[in-house]
Parts: C-alpha cells; sequence; structure tokens
DNA sequence: ATTATTCTGTGACGTTTGTAACAGACATCT
DNA sequence: AGATGTCTGTTACAAACGTCACAGAATAAT
C-alpha cells in the first residue's frame, strides 16, 4: 500500500493521491484475462500500477490488429471518454502479464478534473501519448513494410517484458500484425538467415545482432 | 454574430457562449491555407464555424496521408492537448475550402474545463470522435484494399462539399491516400469502366450507380 | 505406443500495389 | 501558332503480400 502510495506521488498531488487510494478499487487481473470488450460499456477507468496491457483494434471482419500496449502508471485514454460519455468501447484490452491496477469510479472522474490540476494533466498527458501511438500505428501500416513493421514488434515486446526471449507462436504474430502465419514464417526465417535471431518451437531467442 | 451565437447555443451553456464571444479570436482562413503545421507550436484551439479543415499525417520519409476532415462545430483534439501542453505539432491542417474559425486562447482552455459542464462535454466528446476517426482509418489502410479506399475517400469527398462533382488531379488523390498517381488513374478507370462515375481533366463526376 | 493436434517450413501461384517509361490530350503563356 | 508544362492513359515489369497445399517435427492426449 505505501509502494503504491509513493508511485502515485510521482504524479498526482498528495491530496489527490489520497482520493485515489480511497476511492479507487484495487484489482488483481491475471494474464490473458480481458479488460475491456468490443461493444462493451465502461464503467471505470483504469491506472496501471504494474504489469502490460495489449489494446487491439478489431474490424467488422473480425480481423484484429495490436494498437499500443499499457505499461505502469499509464492509463487508457478512450476507456476515459468511453467512461466519461457512457459509450461502448470500440477497443478490446487483455492483460499481457499479471496486472495490477486501480480502477477509479466514473463519478470520480469528472469530480477530480475540476478539483486537480495534476489529474488534468495525467488526463491530457494521457490523451496526447495515446494519440501519437495511433499516429505512429497509422505511420507504420501505411508505409511501413511488413518486414519492418515485424522488426518493431519484436523490439517492442522485448523491451516490455524485459527478455530477449519471446515466447509465441508465428500465428499470435501474425494475428497482432493483421497478417497470415505463412508470411510471419517466412520473414522469421529471413531474419534467422541473416542472423537476427533463432527459431524454437513456441519461441524466438532474439540475438544481439538484432538490436543493430 | 447573432448567427454565430445561436449555432455556439446548441452545443454550450449560455454563459459559455459569452465567453466563448468575448475571447475567441474571430478568423477567416483562405482554401488552402496552412492552420497547423508539423513541429509548430499551438498557442490556441479552433472552433470551426464554417468550411472543411483537412488533418494530414507525415511519416519521416515525407510521404503524407489524409487522417480525417473537420466540419462546422467541431474542433481539433490534437490541437487542444498540443495547446494545454505546449507541445509541437505532430499533424498538419490545412484549409479544404474557405474556413471561418473561432480561436480559442490557451489559458481559456483550462479555465473553462473548471467552469463550465458543457465546455467538458464538448472536449470530451471531441477526442471521442476523433479517436474513433482514427480508429477507422487504422481499420481501413490495415485491411481496406486500396479500391475500396478510394471510393469511401470520393464518397466522404462528396458528402463534404455537397456536390457529385470532384475537382481533384489523380495526383492530390494520390498523395491523400499515400500511393501513387499511376495506382490511382488505374483504379479510376475501372470504376469508370463499371459505369460509377466519369473522369475528365481535373474533374470526376460521380454518378448515381456510384453510391450503391 | 499410437493417435491426434499444433507448430513450423516450404514451394507454387495469384493478386495487389509500386515503379519506370512514354504518348497523347489539354491548358497556359508569349 | 508554337512552346511549355500539366494531366491522363497505358504497357510492361518487379516487389510485396496473401492463399493453398502439403510435409515433417514437436507436443499432447488416449
Amino acid at each position: 500500500m505505501e509502494q503504491i502510495k509513493e508511485k502515485l506521488k510521482t504524479y498526482f498531488e498528495s491530496a489527490l493521491v489520497d482520493d485515489i487510494i480511497e476511492s479507487g478499487k484495487y484489482q488483481l487481473v491475471k494474464e490473458g484475462d480481458i479488460l475491456i470488450d468490443y461493444g462493451k460499456n465502461i464503467r471505470s477507468m483504469p491506472i496501471i500500477l504494474s504489469g502490460n496491457i495489449k489494446v487491439m483494434r478489431q474490424d467488422e471482419d473480425g480481423r484484429e490488429i495490436l494498437l499500443y500496449y499499457l505499461g505502469s502508471s499509464e492509463s487508457c485514454a478512450m476507456a476515459y471518454t468511453c467512461c466519461m460519455e457512457s459509450r461502448q468501447s470500440e477497443i478490446k484490452a487483455i492483460a499481457e502479464d499479471n496486472v495490477e491496477l486501480l480502477a477509479i469510479p466514473q463519478k470520480k472522474l469528472d469530480e477530480w478534473l475540476i478539483k486537480y490540476p495534476s489529474w488534468r494533466s495525467y488526463i491530457f498527458s494521457s490523451f496526447t501519448q495515446r494519440f501519437n501511438e495511433m499516429l505512429k500505428s497509422i505511420d507504420s501500416i501505411a508505409f511501413g513494410k511488413l518486414d519492418e513493421r515485424l522488426v518493431s514488434y519484436l523490439k517492442n515486446k522485448i523491451k516490455i517484458t524485459g527478455k530477449s526471449s519471446i515466447q509465441l507462436t508465428h500465428n499470435q504474430i501474425a494475428e497482432e500484425l493483421g497478417t497470415t502465419r505463412v508470411v510471419i514464417s517466412r520473414l522469421l526465417k529471413k531474419l534467422e538467415n541473416d542472423g537476427k535471431l533463432l527459431l524454437y518451437r513456441n519461441e524466438i531467442k532474439l540475438l544481439k545482432a538484432f538490436t543493430d
């Protein structure tokens, strides 16, 4: 509890920290659990204390694509707007690993916005971050070739997990990038031949040469 | 002036309308003028009274892509966050036709947020709209084929302009969709052969069959 | 142990999109 | 009228990506 308080103090004024502790519902979410799904209503906004959340987008035909990750002390701007306007979710959020979070109830959001400058700046910087992530997504999808996207996907993955080994099937990667397994297998094999990584079943080991 | 007031009253409480009229700087922007450019600082947030604004994104290599349009009474969420956090712009905004707008100075943004519920809901619904537009962009870029994107681009164009005839070169269209002229010419010719439209120099006439 | 399932590797092929090159149509300017 | 520049149409070709089919390897289930 004290650790949480310390963490929050780096972002919020102390009166707000107390309010957050009091109103925020502490929750543990297990790896793979769905926090938010398409079309669902959202009644609280999460502040992530530890772990990572993967945010996905699905088109009408059911194809999914990875939008961005949320890490420690971050929050989902879209949850916020959905919450404030009681709209339905356009996105899906899945726990990438075990996640600790504080769920802030809807009624507090507006209240704090008026009361606390640090809450306002937190919310707006969260919006900015998300906008910029989405812009980067658009850049890379629109202009980047798939091999580049795959490389930055893998780099991002090791950045988040802290490990240099990735436990995923080619199919899982393909789904997150919005393509098919065969294509990913092909590109990964090419990277392996170039000495950038090693391929095993359910595992990809990234080598030093990868970060060049 | 009275017309502007009437318009604003449909969105804002009357005390705020007075404040907006008082603080907002009325501006006329000519077709093709750049309102916001990459890397520039933004000191005020626009509320559009009439006309349309085109919002573009450019990647490192200088390639541009259309993000979305802003129409009457809308505002740019990204201008807002840039303004609030005095960040540099990640986007470029160009007047699509002659635009009337009210420029709200930075210092008022925070003040009104605290003071006026209708301002808060305007801002947040603006965020939601922009998020959803960007999500749609990502959908169509990631999964949609270019011919579909071209068709919805054209449909959107006639929706905004109100005309069934579009005054653009193939090259201009290509740039907005992030591709090349030859490709667009090819796809347009196919649409013409299918009886969906007629091609002239600097002009594309959409036929009834187009809306099917 | 044998069967079934999942994951990976690969070849062949089609579609979509990008690129290069060029010609004719149209517009503008002098 | 002639020169120049812009816009469009078209051909040919290459690269990127998706799809299908199938086989072998690893793993799980019985």
